[in-house]
RNA sequence: GCCCCGGUAGCUCAGCAGGAUAGAGCAAUCGCCUCCUAAGCGAUAGGUCGGACGUUCGAAUCGUCUCCGGGGCGCCA
C-alpha cells in the first residue's frame, strides 16, 4: 500500500514538473509513513515540506498543488493537507478489509516476502566454547540469533545457521585435563584439583563415563602427576602456570592416543549436550563448524601465508604479528606465538576468509558485547586479504545480568556456579525464555530477574499474547459446540459489516504485519516484532471484551469469524518467528 | 587513557534511516464477569526525553562537548 501511494505522489510530482512548478532535475525520495494518530489518516507524506524550498513556495501551497494533480484511486477515500504541510491519506474501509482475504489465502505465509530473494546470508551465533553446558548468558545470543535468522528467512533470504566450535584451544586442554583428574579421583587417587580447572558436575559425569569405559587403564599415581609441577595459587603459585604444567604432564603420561581419547570424549559429550539443548530451545543449525578442522585442513596456515604475501605481517620477539594498525586497529595483533602455536585470532581470520569464500552475500556474526574490541581486527584482516569486509555484520549482544532475590547472581563456568540455559528453560518454559530474551533490543543491557522469570505471572507478556491466540481458538470451539454453521465465503461477502472502531483498529494493525517483519529483519531487531505482537494482542483482547462474536445474525457472525481467524493467523505467524508456540487453549 | 553500550513516567522499557500533542507494561486509585476463558477490558494519575551548544522549516531522534552508570581493552579463547 505504501508503494501504491508513493506511485500516486510520484505521478503528481511528474505533472508538476511538466507545468514548471518543479525543476525537472529534482529527484525526490518519496517517503510514505504510517501515521501515529488515527486523526491523521492511515499514511502521511512529508514531500511537500522537503521540496518547498526548491519549489520556491511554502509547504502547504506545494502540498495543495500536489493534491490537485494526485490521480484518483479506489484505495483512498480522501487526502488532505495537515499541520505544517503533511499530506494525509485516508484509506477506504474496504481496502483494509481486503487484508482478511490476503491473510486467509496466505495462511502461514502471510508476512513473508521476497526482498531477500536470491541472496544468501550466513548467521553464526552462540558459538560458545564446548567446555561446559550453555548458561543463561548464552541464551540471549541463542534466542536473538535464531530470531534474526528466522526473520531473514521470512523475507526471502537463503539462510545458513552456523555454530563455530572452538575445539582447538587451550581451554579445551584444560577441560580434557579436568576430566582426567576427576577420573583419577574416581580411580581412588587423592587429587588437589587445580583452581583453574573446570569444576562443574558435568566434568564428574564425563569422568564417570571415561571410568566406566576404561576402568583403571588411564590411571597414574597422584605422585607421578604432580611431581615437580609448580605449585597452584592457594600454595602461593600461579594458577595459569600450574594448570599448563598439569596439561603437559597429562599429555606426557597418557601419550597422544589416550590423551586424544580423553579430549574427544569431553568435546563430543559437551558439544552433543549443547546441540540437544539448543534443539530443545527450537534452534537447529545447518552446520557445526570445527576450528580444529580449519587448522587440520591447512586453512589457517594458508590464511597466514596470504597475509604474509599482502605485506602486513612482521616478526617481533619471536612471534608473528599482523599489522592491523594499517587498517585502523588500535594495536597490532599476534597471529603466531613465540612457541609456534597459532592464536585464536589466526583461526578466526581463516574462518572469516573461508566464510566469504563460500560465497555468502552477507555474513552475520552474533557476538557477546565483550568481544567488541575484536571487531576492528577481524575487519582489518579481511581487508588485508583483499576480501570485502562490508559483507560482514557483527551484531553485539549485551550481557544479560542475572538477579536473584534482588541480588546479582554470579556466573562462572569454571567455578561451576552458574545457572544453565537448560535450568532456565525448564523453570520458565521455552516460550517465556525465547520471548523474554528478544523483548529488548540487543544493545540494551538486560536485567534478567530470575524470580520474575520463574514466576508464571502475567508480568510476562508472552502469556498475554498466547492468551489472545487461545481465546480466538476458544471462540472457534464454541462455534462448533453450539453447532453454528460457518461459511467463510459468506463472511468474505459481508466484510463491509465490520464497521466498529475496534474492528478497524484490528484490521489496520494486521496490515502492518508484513512491514514490521520486513523492518525487524533488515535492521536485525526482533524486539520490534515482539512489541508489535503485544499491541496486536491488545487489539484482540479489547475487541473481545467490547463485542460478542457469536451473534445470531449470520452475515455479521461469519464476517467476525473471518476477522478473528485472520488475527489468530497473524499472532501465530509472529510468535513462530520468535520461536514461541501458539497454544490453542490455556 | 582509549573503545563499546546505556541514561525517556515511581520501576522495567518502546519510540531514535528527523516529523504533528513523547508511548506501553508493572506498581497506585477507581470501575467491568446471570454474557464467546477476568491469564482479560475500561478510566484516572504520573515526563524540564541526564545537561549544554550546534545543524534544520522541524530534534527524544543527527553532530560536538560534558556528567552519570555498565562493560571491554592478553603471545586467553
Amino acid at each position: 500500500m505504501k508503494n501504491a501511494i508513493a506511485q500516486l505522489v510520484q505521478q503528481a510530482l511528474d505533472a508538476l514538473k511538466q507545468d514548471g512548478t518543479l525543476d525537472a532535475d529534482i529527484v525526490p525520495t518519496i517517503k510514505i509513513e504510517r501515521t501515529r494518530d488515527k486523526q491523521h489518516g492511515d499514511f502521511a507524506s512529508n514531500v511537500a515540506m522537503m521540496l518547498a524550498k526548491k519549489a520556491g513556495c511554502n509547504p502547504r501551497e506545494l502540498a495543495q498543488k500536489i493534491l490537485q494533480h494526485l490521480p484518483q484511486s479506489a484505495d483512498l477515500v480522501k487526502a488532505e493537507i495537515a499541520g505544517p504541510g503533511f499530506i494525509n491519506f485516508f484509506l477506504a474501509a474496504d481496502t483494509s478489509q481486503r487484508v482478511i482475504e490476503q491473510i486467509l489465502a496466505a495462511g502461514e505465509a502471510y508476512g513473508r516476502s521476497d526482498i531477500g530473494k536470491g541472496k544468501s546470508v550466513q548467521v553464526e551465533f552462540v558459538s560458545a566454547n564446548p567446555t561446559g553446558p550453555l548458561h543463561v548468558g548464552h541464551g540471549r545470543g541463542a534466542a536473538y540469533g535464531a530470531s534474526v535468522a528466522d526473520l531473514l528467512e521470512a523475507v526471502g533470504f537463503d539462510v545458513h545457521r552456523e555454530y563455530y566450535v572452538n575445539d582447538a584451544g587451550r581451554q579445551m586442554d584444560i577441560l580434557a585435563t579436568s576430566v582426567w583428574l576427576r577420573y583419577l579421583e574416581l580411580c581412588g587417587e587423592e587429587i588437589s584439583f587445580p583452581v583453574n580447572a573446570y569444576k562443574g558436575d558435568y566434568v564428574w559425569d564425563i569422568a564417570a563415563t571415561l571410568h566406566r569405559e576404561n576402568a583403571d587403564e588411564l590411571r597414574h599415581s597422584r605422585e607421578s602427576v604432580f611431581f615437580g609441577i609448580p605449585v597452584d595459587e592457594p600454595e602461593g603459585g600461579d594458577k595459569e602456570i600450574h594448570i599448563d604444567a598439569v596439561i603437559d604432564r597429562a599429555r606426557a603420561l597418557l601419550g597422544d592416543k589416550q590423551y586424544r581419547q580423553v579430549f574427544e570424549l569431553g568435546l563430543n559429550t559437551i558439544r552433543e549436550d549443547i546441540r540437544r539443548d539448543l534443539e530443545e530451545f527450537g534452534i537447529v543449525y545447518q552446520d557445526w563448524y570445527s576450528e580444529h578442522s580449519l587448522m587440520h585442513s591447512g586453512a589457517v596456515d594458508n590464511a597466514i601465508e596470504r597475509l604474509k604475501m599482502s605485506g602486513h605481517v612482521y616478526e617481533e620477539n619471536g612471534a608473528l604479528w599482523f599489522k592491523s594498525t594499517d587498517f585502523g586497529d588500535e594495536k597490532d595483533r599476534v597471529i603466531v606465538r613465540d612457541n609456534g602455536q597459532t592464536t585464536y585470532f589466526a583461526s578466526d581470520i581463516a574462518y572469516h576468509a573461508e566464510k566469504l569464500e563460500r560465497g555468502f552475500d552477507r555474513v552475520i556474526d552474533v557476538w557477546g558485547a565483550d568481544h567488541h574490541g575484536y571487531v576492528p581486527r577481524v575487519r582489518a584482516a579481511l581487508q588485508a586479504l583483499g576480501d570485502d569486509d562490508k559483507k560482514l555484520d557483527v551484531l553485539l549482544v549485551q550481557f544479560a545480568i542475572l538477579y536473584r532475590g534482588g541480588e546479582k547472581a554470579q556466573m562462572s563456568t569454571r567455578s561451576g556456579e552458574f545457572v544453565t540455559l537448560r535450568e532456565l528453560r525448564h523453570e520458565v518454559g521455552n516460550d517465556a525464555a525465547r520471548f523474554f530474551y528478544v523483548m529488548r533490543k540487543c544493545e540494551q543491557h538486560m536485567d534478567f530477574d530470575l524470580d520474575l522469570a520463574k514466576s508464571q505471572s502475567s508480568d510476562n507478556p508472552v502469556y498475554y499474547i498466547q492468551y489472545a491466540h487461545a481465546r480466538v481458538c476458544s471462540v472457534q470451539r464454541q462455534l462448533e459446540e453450539k453447532n453454528l454453521p460457518r461459511d467463510i465465503g459468506r463472511g468474505q461477502a459481508n466484510l463491509s459489516l465490520l464497521t466498529e472502531t475496534h474492528e478497524q483498529d484490528l484490521l489496520t494493525a494486521m496490515t502492518k504485519f508484513p512491514e514490521i517483519v520486513e523492518k525487524a529483519a533488515i535492521i536485525h531487531e526482533p524486539h520490534q516484532l515482539a512489541h508489535y505482537l503485544r499491541e496486536l494482542a491488545n487489539f484482540v483482547h479489547t475487541y473481545y471484551n467490547a463485542h460478542t462474536f457469536l451473534v445470531d445474525e449470520e452475515n455479521l457472525r461469519d464476517a467476525r469469524m473471518n476477522l478473528i481467524e485472520a488475527a489468530r493467523q497473524v499472532l501465530a505467524n509472529g510468535l513462530r518467528l520468535l520461536g514461541v508456540s501458539a497454544p490453542e487453549s490455556m
